[in-house]
DNA sequence: GTAAACCCTGATCCACGCTCGAAGGTCAAG
DNA sequence: CTTGACCTTCGAGCGTGGATCAGGGTTTAC
């Protein structure tokens, strides 16, 4: 199996089949007699278990050294298992910071609908994303009280 | 007002203001005769506004179309609208990913208490990663039939 | 006078996961 | 015998948002 075979077996561009082996993620394969890269059904399992290491949000780092472990001999599973504790904690809190900026997102555009363009004050970039209340330590002397009715 | 300064009070390293300023997200000030920047309040402002709009997700290029229209003398507010909108959209796409990463975390480790280290087999890389629902093309004979119970 | 702290430009580097181009070798079909 | 599809290596580039360095000049304090 060559590697284009093997590319649309995994459905992987080539390239990145030969990244894969730069980045120590796949094993060097055996070479025919003109330096092809020669496979076997192992690859292919190798290939899967990257992607669907990738599906479970582990970088390819993190993959690579979960292989390393195994090539050494060792069962990875309880390193797997941190890995993947931490990395559900760190989606976690990407979450809680995605949720909250949906809320400022929201209130942005809620708030935007509401003032007119003509409040737009030449000194402002703009008066949406920049209220009164983002810049509390400057010249806040102006009681413009911006439609803050949420 | 020299840019570090400015720096201190925008709470943004100097070099990031003079990464701003060729990105073109914030004009050239005005040099003193050393050739040093001298800014004034303006600056403070736009600064805070870059930090708003990257508070609100925007990307460096993002802020800096709002800028470039406001510089050509065009309220702005349609267009930031329009990214908000456009943002908003991104992030709950994002949110909705995360969400099933989050699932599917969630399961993966739920087995990897379940399974034992000892049924890894030598052909995989790791049991926990790749069970057989997720390589469905392939010798799918056992009936490993792993604790899904949730 | 000299040392520290500041400023300047321009370039290079980081993670991430590829992706592509250059420049060439190999092989089967027509 | 040529064409085209495949393969090889090496190295650079992309996009994001900066950080950091090299190699200088300037200003302030002691």
């Amino acid at each position: 199996m060559r590697i284009g075979e093997l590319a649309a077996a995994a459905q992987i561009p080539p390239e990145t089949i030969r990244y894969y082996e730069r980045r120590g993620l796949l094993a060097p394969p055996a070479r025919s007699a003109n330096g092809y890269r020669t496979y076997d059904r192992h690859a292919l399992q190798h290939l899967r278990f990257v992607r669907a290491a990738q599906a479970a949000g582990l970088t390819l780092t993190e993959i690579g050294s979960v292989i390393e472990l195994r090539d050494a001999g060792t069962t990875p599973c309880s390193h797997v298992e941190t890995l993947l504790v931490d990395k559900l904690a760190e989606v976690r809190e990407r979450r809680r910071q995605l949720a909250a900026l949906e809320d400022e997102l929201v209130e942005l555009i809620e708030r935007s609908t509401t003032l007119d363009s003509s409040d737009c004050r030449p000194d402002d970039i703009c008066h949406i994303l920049q209220s009164d209340r983002h810049r509390d330590t400057s010249a806040a002397g102006r009681p413009d009280s911006v439609g803050r009715s949420m």
